[in-house]
DNA sequence: TATGCCAATGCAAGCGCTTACACGCGTAAA
DNA sequence: TTTACGCGTGTAAGCGCTTGCATTGGCATA
């Protein structure tokens, strides 16, 4: 069955010159009897397919793209494919997109800004229709060199009010602000934060305002807010939880920027004997399936990822149908609450 | 700073003729300037690239594959994003093809055989001049068109010395066959399996070969293995674990066909207050972050996940450079030891 | 000075496809 | 019977690039 390869000679690859040939027909129609069916006299059709299957044609990308001036395909760069935070939500885009026609291309940025141009411009290269990036900030040169190309483009994973790009994703601020307020509505006073870096980073910032502002609302002064920046995964969640329980010894909650860094940090918090949430109370943000299976489970934000991939691949279909012009959309998280958040240990501060 | 789209009237997206032009030279000048730069004088390519910064110009990647019948990139079709299996290993393939100028094109099949068969079709169809392939087992026609259309292929994450296909890999049976042995060394007797369903996926039959062949070496009746089909995934775990204590609630010991389903495994123990590996070992295979991170820590086969990643890469680039052929080549992995696996309970059969 | 060679460049033919336009024919309306 | 459509098809001009081949002008050699 499976042979080595080099073992045929390199056959020639039929082409739809070769297909037209063979049905005794024009190139032409060849490729409308495989573009618009409809354009195509009934017979002729058949006799086109039947061509195309014994010669086993397969259409050459490339030149369908450079000739129609559309690959019906769209790019999406992801910050990481590590863990399972994009996966849902990708994968619902790529499922809607599928029903249309659309093929998705996916690059990966590491989290970086710089890496994430390149993709970016590669993506566009390979003449992607459309774009879904995740987050609003990247250098405004990639806004316009979007732009100046005229490939619409979709914010996702974000929504903010302030910014006038379309977007489809949720508030962060508000999202973090409703969970810091239930983690102080469970007592506690003493806050940590374990976020990714900032810097590069909008969704984690809003996160960590998102958390100031339920401090100030409840008259602690934010200054008290114990704030490690790392990146995400399972290792920086452990070891800033212990940075911060050395820092400051007498924090009883520890908000994280996710659910990795979340686990993490219970993982820390078991090897350093602390129990959760008896005597620490840990939340995470996502709500991916790993906040469910670890122990305590997870008390976390839940964000309706695949809700949001569908709506961003429904919009840009829109968009590039000519139907709809990009509009911004903001979607709803709610609040996942589980074992490890508990009311403050009676003694605490 | 960030402006809305469609803002801009759709400039002409500058060519390769435009840039010929501005720098007074011929297109094939251009051209060369960009891809064997030292076949153009000094002044000459100067000129051009500074034509290329004035006019912002990006080559179409399209245009460039259909004209040098070479695309630069190469496929691979994962079975899913979902969960961080595949992730570190492409990773690495990724970093390690981006060294040598190649770019990846990565695309899911759900572990389903039609839609990985048409995913190879498309990326064939956009030109990867090569590919790379998780396991064996595919429909021959597969194979039989890859190999008429000349693109070299290498299967990973399995190695089979039976197949001729080229590969780069681990032997499944016998990495799962080691595990098993050690499992049945700690005294555990009734054994039970959560696999992956094995139709289409050869690797998930070979670990339950594998676990097979350690019984029958301890003179264990294989028939006593009590066998679960399942999909990946944590729920398919936790309900596939309560099936097998159901059936067959003597079962001291629970092998996993990776760690996704064991640490599924793992939570069904605890919903039915089972202590792990008090009363039940449990075991894995993969040895993602996952297997440290939960609790227990999970016994699991090591799989140099990254070291495939990068090999995979480097043969690729070795044939697609012409200066080697494919071959099969063996990875070794290893156990590792953890928590979840312990001595069968006292009083067990 | 004549000869040969080589490096640098240009010319132009594609790569495999889509699509505007033209054409011929049968049919319905005038 | 003429006129006007409209349907199904063919013609051919590109899409933006690469590359084999031809051309040019130096420069070293004879």
């Amino acid at each position: 069955m499976i042979r080595d390869q080099n073992s045929v000679p390199p056959a020639r690859i039929p082409t739809l010159a070769d297909v037209a040939r063979h049905a005794g027909v024009s190139t032409a129609t060849v490729s409308r009897s495989l573009n618009t069916p409809e354009q195509v006299g009934r017979e002729t059709r058949a006799r086109v397919l039947s061509a195309v299957q014994d010669l086993g044609y397969a259409p050459n990308f490339n030149a369908r793209a450079l000739a129609a001036k559309r690959s019906n395909t769209v790019g999406v760069v992801i910050p990481t494919m590590e863990n399972a935070i994009f996966a849902r939500g990708i994968q619902a885009f790529q499922e809607e997109l599928g029903l249309h026609g659309l093929t998705l291309l996916i690059a990966s940025s590491s989290y970086r800004q710089d890496l994430e141009s390149r993709q970016i411009h590669t993506l566009v290269a390979r003449g992607a229709d459309a774009l879904l990036l995740i987050g609003y900030q990247r250098a405004p040169e990639v806004y316009e060199f979007l732009n100046q190309r005229g490939v619409p483009t979709l914010v996702a994973w974000a929504f903010d009010r302030q910014q006038t790009h379309p977007a489809i994703g949720f508030d962060n601020v508000q999202a973090m602000t409703a969970l810091a307020r239930a983690v102080i509505g469970h007592g506690h006073r003493r806050l940590a934060m374990i976020s990714a870096h900032m810097r590069d980073n909008d969704r984690a910032r809003d996160r960590v305002a998102g958390v100031r502002a339920a401090m100030q609302e409840a008259g602690l002064p934010t200054a008290e807010l114990t704030l490690i920046e790392t990146h995400y995964g399972f290792d920086s969640g452990a070891a800033a939880l212990r940075e911060i329980m050395a820092k400051a010894p007498d924090t009883t909650a520890v908000l994280c920027g996710n659910d990795v860094l979340a686990v993490g940090a219970l993982q820390g918090a078991r090897e350093m004997g602390l129990d959760v949430p008896g005597q620490l109370s840990v939340t995470g943000f996502d709500d991916i399936d790993l906040a469910t299976i670890a122990e305590p489970s997870l008390t976390t934000v839940h964000v309706p990822h695949r809700e949001m991939g569908r709506r961003a691949a429904q919009m840009l279909v829109a968009i590039l149908n000519g139907e709809a012009k990009a509009r911004t959309h903001e979607l709803q998280t709610s609040l996942s609450l589980r074992q490890s958040l508990a009311r403050r240990p009676t003694g605490a501060t």
